[in-house]
RNA sequence: GGCCCCAUCGUCUAGUGGUUAGGACAUCGGCCUCUCACGCCGGUAACACGAGUUCAAAUCUCGUUGGGGUCACCA
């Protein structure tokens, strides 16, 4: 085929990992993998202002939380480096040079207060074209170098330079829309747009998968690779991530940050299928795993409009996800949320274990594994006040210790052995289940809603059942005296 | 305002000239049932509008309207 596929995710470190980046660094990543290419990560620092150290600490974690593996980057290196723009400035420098050199740029002496004053005349006028800087540099050669000037690009004057984003075709602009926009500050630093080409050229990136709001900064970048000489590497324009009113997506629609969502104990392969699926799909399929991603995923099935985040929708595919996780894992992952229940049990408990294909079906995020877990391990279940109330009355004290003595009986201890013999005693004594089962789950479980009650007794073995049964046994007679004596 | 992008159920989408416009989430009924889930069955619900091209338009063209982005020595 072509070249081999170099794709890469440039964040500027002035902040966490929005969702809407996860999803760019989604796709780029995919787009690698699929192709057996290589995925760069570069860190986009050039705003001293606003780049932190804690910022890029954040992202990397995040990204290796989401198993979105780089290549070539910080940390691991590679034949392209350094990967931070703070630490490229020279070549910055000399690519700005080789640009005034073939007359494509320029040393502009305009201070800020000119530019600004020219733009005052220019609104002045009330006209309703767009403002375009004109420096009277443009022409001129008698500066000095050695005075502060930034390094304008001279853009042509006429004519318009068309690109073909891969999600949305042919894009033209005209020239005459385009400033002479800046490739390096007076500082030496360079403007996004210069220092992206520059490390997008040197780095052999293929191709260039960024949010839409870079779209129209395209044009002056494709201007760059020409005058550079450069091959102009492919470009796809992700619409954006809008919150559920449409709205840009902002912390008052829910979590932002990666982080947040690992924390809320969202599974990593959950976040990266709804993120997949909100703006690109396959057919009928809702739910991918990694690999189905990889193998499916293309620009061409990617919509062009911006998309609304659904909460609900992505608490289904964590769900999807969750159950699709063997118990292990499963049980490993919720250690922790249960030891912040002080509930100190091992990774491997066999409880937990035991009890997660019913836990399970039942649960959507981590937390509610361990939520539903709970009085699997605690040795005496907390009980819910208004399930003890309602369902352990008197008259179930008998029925719940003639259960007690049923679980006592079975032989062996097991849900097929349970269930026989207590539909064989309601059948004498004239029972029907949902006449003894509340109450009987209460006892078990402290709650009105459990899984099935012979799978938690044989998750619970029958020392524990019968201990529990007859306890709430206990209670519910106690709840006569009570009542008569008031 | 200039420039650029976008437009199918509430939401994410399938659809690339001929379909009863499909699926999923959500929602509403029902089934299952010892509770809660899971699962299953079914319902409500969409091509923004107007011209044109064509035997035929959600699909192509133009316009309108409505969203969004961008106009920095931010990224």
């Amino acid at each position: 085929m072509s070249s081999p596929v170099r794709v890469r995710f440039a964040p500027s470190p002035s902040g966490y990992l929005h969702i809407g980046g996860v999803r760019t660094a989604l796709y780029s990543w995919l787009w690698a993998r699929k192709h057996g290419g290589t995925f760069v990560l570069r860190i986009e620092d050039t705003d001293a202002e606003r780049s932190t150290q804690e910022s890029v600490d954040v992202i990397l974690d995040s990204m290796r939380w989401l198993g979105l593996d780089w290549d070539e980057g910080p940390d691991v290196g590679g034949p392209n480096g350094p990967y931070r723009q703070s630490e490229r400035l020279d070549v910055y420098k000399e690519y700005a040079e080789k640009l005034i050199a073939s007359g494509h740029a320029y040393r502009c002496y305009a201070t800020k207060e000119e530019i600004q004053a020219a733009r005052d005349a220019h609104a002045a006028t009330g006209t309703k074209d767009g403002f375009v800087f004109e420096s009277p540099w443009r022409e001129r050669t008698d500066g000095d170098p050695s005075e502060p000037h930034s390094v304008r690009f001279k853009t042509p004057r006429e004519g318009s330079t068309t690109f073909v984003d891969q999600i949305r075709g042919p894009i033209e602009v005209a020239h005459e829309t385009i400033q002479d926009f800046i490739l390096l500050r007076n500082t030496g630093l360079p403007l996004y747009n210069f220092g992206c080409v520059v490390d997008d050229v040197t780095m052999g990136i293929t191709l260039v998968a960024r949010g839409d709001d870079h779209i129209i900064n395209t044009t002056p970048q494709v201007l760059i690779y020409e005058a550079l000489g450069a091959p102009v590497p492919d470009f796809a324009h992700l619409p954006m991530v809008l919150g559920p009113d449409g709205k840009r997506f902002s912390k008052r629609h829910g979590a932002v940050s990666v982080t947040e969502y690992r924390d809320l104990g969202y599974l990593p392969d959950a976040v990266l299928n709804y993120l997949a699926r909100l703006g690109w799909g396959h057919g009928d399929q809702e739910v991918f795993t990694r690999a189905e991603l990889v193998e499916h995923f293309d620009w061409a099935h990617c919509g062009k409009q911006a998309g609304k985040y659904d909460p609900k929708k992505f608490l289904f595919v964590q769900a999807e996800h969750l159950r699709m996780q063997p118990d292990a894992t499963l049980a490993a992952l919720a250690q922790p949320f249960l030891a912040a229940r002080g509930l100190d049990v091992a990774a491997d408990d066999a409880r937990v274990l035991a009890a997660m294909p019913y836990i399970k079906p039942r649960s959507t995020l981590i937390p509610d594994l361990a939520e539903n877990l709970d009085y699997f391990v605690r040795d005496v279940p907390e009980q819910d006040e208004k399930a003890a109330k309602k369902f352990l009355k008197p008259d179930a004290a008998p029925h719940l210790r003639a259960l007690a003595e049923l679980a006592q009986q079975a032989q062996p201890f097991d849900q097929a052995t349970l269930d026989a013999a207590v539909t064989a005693w309601l059948e004498t004594e004239g029972l029907a289940m949902k006449n003894v089962a509340q109450p009987a789950r209460v006892a078990l479980s402290g709650r009105s809603a459990s899984p099935g009650l012979f799978e938690v007794m044989e998750v619970l073995g029958r020392e524990v059942s019968v201990r529990r049964l007859l306890a709430a046994a206990e209670q519910a007679a106690q709840a006569e005296s009570a009542g008569a004596g008031a």
